[in-house]
DNA sequence: ACATAATAGTTCAAACATGAACATTAAGCA
DNA sequence: TGCTTAATGTTCATGTTTGAACTATTATGT
C-alpha cells in the first residue's frame, strides 16, 4: 500500500483551488463589512438579487438557486418582508406556493447594494484582463456543472 | 443623477465573479457530504491542514490564517483535541499562547480526508488545462492580495 | 373516487459563527 | 522599577444555518 501518497500541496490543481476558495472567503467577508451601512447581509443581498432577476419565484425555487435549505428561506424572508423590501403572495393555482416579488423599496435598496458589490468586484478583478476574466468565469461554470453530477 | 445605473449582470467581471462564488459554494457543500463518513466538517479539515503544514502554530495564527475570529478557534479545538487529533501545549517563553500540533491520529485522519478533498478538486478542475488552472490560481491570489488593502 | 406519493412551506432544536467584554500575560516606556 | 498599552485565549449572548418532523395541498395510480 502506498503510505506516502502524493501530498496535495504538490498538486497544482489543489493549490490553485485553495487560492480560489481563499479569494471567495475574503471577498465575502469584505462585502459583509461594506454592506453593513445598508443593514444588509450578503445572504440577504443574494435574495434581493435573485428576486430582481426572477420575479414571482417560489421559496423553493429561491432555496435551490441559493444552494440553501428551504427552512433557511423561511427564516430569512420575514425580516425582509417586515422591512417592506419584498412581498409574499399566495399562488392562485397552487395554494401551496408563495410567489415572491420585490417592492419599490426593495428594488431601491438593491440598487444601492449592487453599487457596493459591483465596486468591490471591480476592484478585486481589476488585475485580470477581460480575456482572463472570461476564461475564469467559463471554467467556474464548468466546475459547478461537473459537481452537479457527483 | 444617474437613475438607470449599469446593471451588474451586463458587466462581465460581475457575472464571472458570481460564477466563482457559485463554484466555491457548490464545492464546499459537496465536500461536506463527502467528509461526513470521516465525521469531519470542512472547517475542521481546514484546521488539520493548517496544523500539518505549520506545526506549533498559536491559536491566533490559526485564526488569522483561516480568516475567522479567535473565539471560533476556541470553540472548534476542544472537539478535535478530545478526539485525540491534536495537542495544545503552553508555550514556555510566552505563557499566553498555546502551541498546536497534530497527533499521529490527527495526521492519519488528515491523510484520509485529503484523499477525499483532492479527488473532489481533481474532478472539479478536470475541465481546465494546466495552464488555465495555473492562471486561475494566480489571479485568485491577486484577488486576495488586492482585498487586503480595502 | 380514493388511497398513496410527492411537493411547498413551517417549526423547532441543535450546531455553528460572530463580536464584545473579560482575565492573564507580555512589551513599551517614563 | 512601575504604569500603560497591547496581545492571547476564553466566555457569553446573539444571530445564522441546518435537517428532521410536521401541516397543508396537489399529483399519481388503481
Amino acid at each position: 500500500m502506498n503510505i506516502k501518497q502524493e501530498l496535495p500541496w504538490d498538486n497544482p490543481r489543489f493549490r490553485n483551488w485553495v487560492a480560489v476558495a481563499r479569494a471567495c472567503h475574503v471577498l465575502e467577508r469584505t462585502l459583509a463589512v461594506k454592506l453593513a451601512p445598508l443593514d444588509l447581509k450578503p445572504a440577504q443581498l443574494d435574495v434581493l438579487m435573485n428576486l430582481y432577476r426572477h420575479p414571482g419565484m417560489s421559496q423553493h425555487d429561491l432555496a435551490r438557486r441559493l444552494l440553501v435549505g428551504r427552512s433557511n428561506i423561511t427564516m430569512l424572508l420575514p425580516q425582509l418582508e417586515a422591512r417592506g423590501l419584498l412581498r409574499r403572495e399566495g399562488d392562485e393555482k397552487d395554494k401551496r406556493v408563495l410567489r415572491l416579488t420585490l417592492t419599490e423599496a426593495g428594488t431601491e435598496l438593491l440598487m444601492q447594494a449592487l453599487k457596493v458589490h459591483m465596486a468591490l468586484i471591480e476592484k478585486a478583478m481589476s488585475q485580470s484582463t477581460p480575456e482572463e476574466c472570461d476564461m475564469i468565469g467559463e471554467q467556474m461554470r464548468k466546475v459547478a456543472d461537473v459537481l452537479k453530477t457527483v
